[in-house]
DNA sequence: TATTTATCTTTACGCGCGTAAATTTTTAAT
DNA sequence: ATTAAAAATTTACGCGCGTAAAGATAAATA
């Protein structure tokens, strides 16, 4: 290690004594090489401190290692953890990993497309902020870039979607509520940002409506991502002008849900299953936070390692391949009910 | 935008009717050349849609506009909204930004700097994992990078350090909760990942010290970066077995707090200020979640805009400079007492 | 051992751009 | 109008690597 500093593969070659185009096939794939050269090879690495120049390698390649990961809202734990599984994978298929956030804002979701393509990834994996996406130019971006949309469909973007299946989560909680206590309410934004909302707010009253119950939705104001704040800040007024026509509520999702139970804890109102209590609450996603509201939140949770993998899986067959899809693949994961002591 | 295909600065140079030096001159900095010429690339540039490639101006250039930013552990919305400012700041700068995340783990972090070696970074901003890192792995990046510290410090690693001064902080807390009530205990792990704890431990051990108050820590088991799962399980016990030997407890940070806030809605003790609680409990950090316990946390604020814009502007300076700190400065910012009513 | 096949070496070119030097053109100052 | 200064052009080289082609060498097969 102490050897004289190699500047180049040039060097490197030399100092190996192979030559350098077999040496450049090393770093490309270490077993298309002779066992013999590759242990040499190797051997001359542990000597000396030598790395390929990735602009390099990335200028003369047609096709990058580089995999662009891009998250709606990265400080949402759900999709800080959904990433984190996502870029664990992907380094170990032997590509590399470009994280970015569209901290909810189109345009940075835009500037993060931008971004991309100036790196020449080899593919995307792609959760779009939704209803604020601009699907013209999303779609000019999977002309271009192999890309795989996850968590957050776009009709007909994309080689293929994988997400979650709302309609069986929501079937499955809401039947779990109407047979342990009074029929749900379902509390939303009236513009919610993602589409699975609208998914939710479909399948509730669908659901609903086969179980023979009433249905009530309550659409709440605000726009933007803080959806803890608007889950408080309407809950508040939700439960002091007794809006709601029963003492269940299913809440879009989970971040509301936190927020709408500070909402109640704040206005006096006990939530959870027993004798005592006033309200009952559940959300939707099993968020990392779910676990530690009080109470803790009654779920339908996702399985993240399973988009995680098919998700991967799925963008690194196209890539590999070569090919673009001829047909759109759509998967769904069940979700499985979190019974917690909230609902 | 329809016209022919440009494939590199050359096409565009010829395109624009301006000589490649200039256009490379013009892409390096817009103001460098003369008014006119500015103004006839730019309307070439509305007309074809070109963009210089990055691997080939990095690979030439001796610095390159990266900036990498490390946080230990993403999935934390601490540390997820400190990068975002961050990173807009550095944006906003012209370079570019590579977030990485260590996930709580030793070897992510080496890896992280392993790789934002081979990228060749104009600088790196650093929040280092703390009691985990490797400091003589961190030390000789740092030696190979500009590097700036936040978050957490590592004794003389990297040019300057931007963090929170956890004395005055734990001072104010630990004041206002003696003024106001019972002495606080302080719950923390016994083998914290990060620094910062042992520094609010001592902290506190002084502070109490000081004002004539006996001191009680609670140090319990737990390892890695699950703050809240620790704090609710190891909550519960110390509840459990009256382990207390006050009504108010000091958490060592927000999260252990918002565990620790759920063992005690499930023991049935009632956080808060009023006559009919059992305890009052308070964090530190002002986590993003911190507004939506059940009851809101009372806590001790950091600036995150000021951390972050202290950071960038010295890393920057040491990148414009392009010299190396003789003397490493150190810079806290104090924390503001957030009243709510857990305490 | 001879032959086939896989692997390596040599040679050479190109990728897209930064950048330096010498020269010419444009602009600003006198 | 003259001169000096600023900016652009032309020319040329190099960065570190991918990659193709042709020939040489080694390994595997018969």
């Amino acid at each position: 290690m102490n050897d004289p500093k190699i500047r180049n593969m040039e060097e490197f070659a030399t100092a190996s004594g192979i030559s350098r185009p077999t040496v450049s096939k090393y770093f490309n794939d270490p077993q298309s090489v002779r066992e013999s050269t590759r242990q040499r090879i190797e051997a001359a690495l542990e000597q000396y401190d030598y790395r390929p120049n990735i602009y390099a390698i990335n200028q003369n390649r047609r096709l990058t290692k580089n995999i662009g990961i891009v998250v709606p809202y990265l400080a949402d734990p759900f999709f800080a953890e959904i990433a984190r599984n996502i870029e664990n994978l992907i380094i170990a298929s032997g590509f590399r990993t470009i994280l970015l956030s569209s901290h909810g804002d189109p345009k940075q979701e835009m500037d993060n497309l931008d971004l991309l393509r100036s790196i020449k990834p080899a593919g995307v994996l792609l959760a779009p902020l939704g209803r604020a996406s601009d699907p013209a130019a999303v779609k000019a971006f999977c002309d271009d870039v192999p890309t795989v949309l996850f968590d957050c469909n776009i009709s007909d973007l994309g080689e293929a979607f994988i997400g979650h299946n709302n309609v069986q989560a929501t079937e499955q909680i809401c039947e779990y509520l109407c047979r342990t206590g009074e029929p749900p309410v379902f509390f939303e934004m009236r513009t919610p940002p993602n589409p699975n909302a609208y998914r939710r707010r479909n399948a509730y009253c669908e659901v609903m409506e086969k179980l023979g119950y009433p249905t009530q939705l309550i659409q709440v104001d605000g726009e933007g991502w803080n959806f803890e704040e608007i889950g408080y800040v309407e809950g508040k007024r939700v439960i002091s002008q007794r809006l709601l026509t029963t003492n269940t509520v299913l809440c879009s999702n989970d971040r509301l849900a936190i927020g709408f139970l500070t909402a109640a804890y704040e206005t006096g109102q006990r939530v959870g299953r027993g004798e005592d209590c006033a309200l009952r609450v559940a959300g939707h996603d099993n968020h990392p936070y779910s676990r530690f509201t009080c109470p803790p939140l009654t779920t339908i949770s996702h399985d993240y390692v399973l988009i995680a993998e098919k998700s991967v899986e799925t963008l690194l067959s196209f890539i590999e391949s070569g090919e673009r899809a001829q047909s759109r693949e759509t998967t769904l994961f069940d979700g499985k009910l979190m019974m917690r002591s909230s609902a």
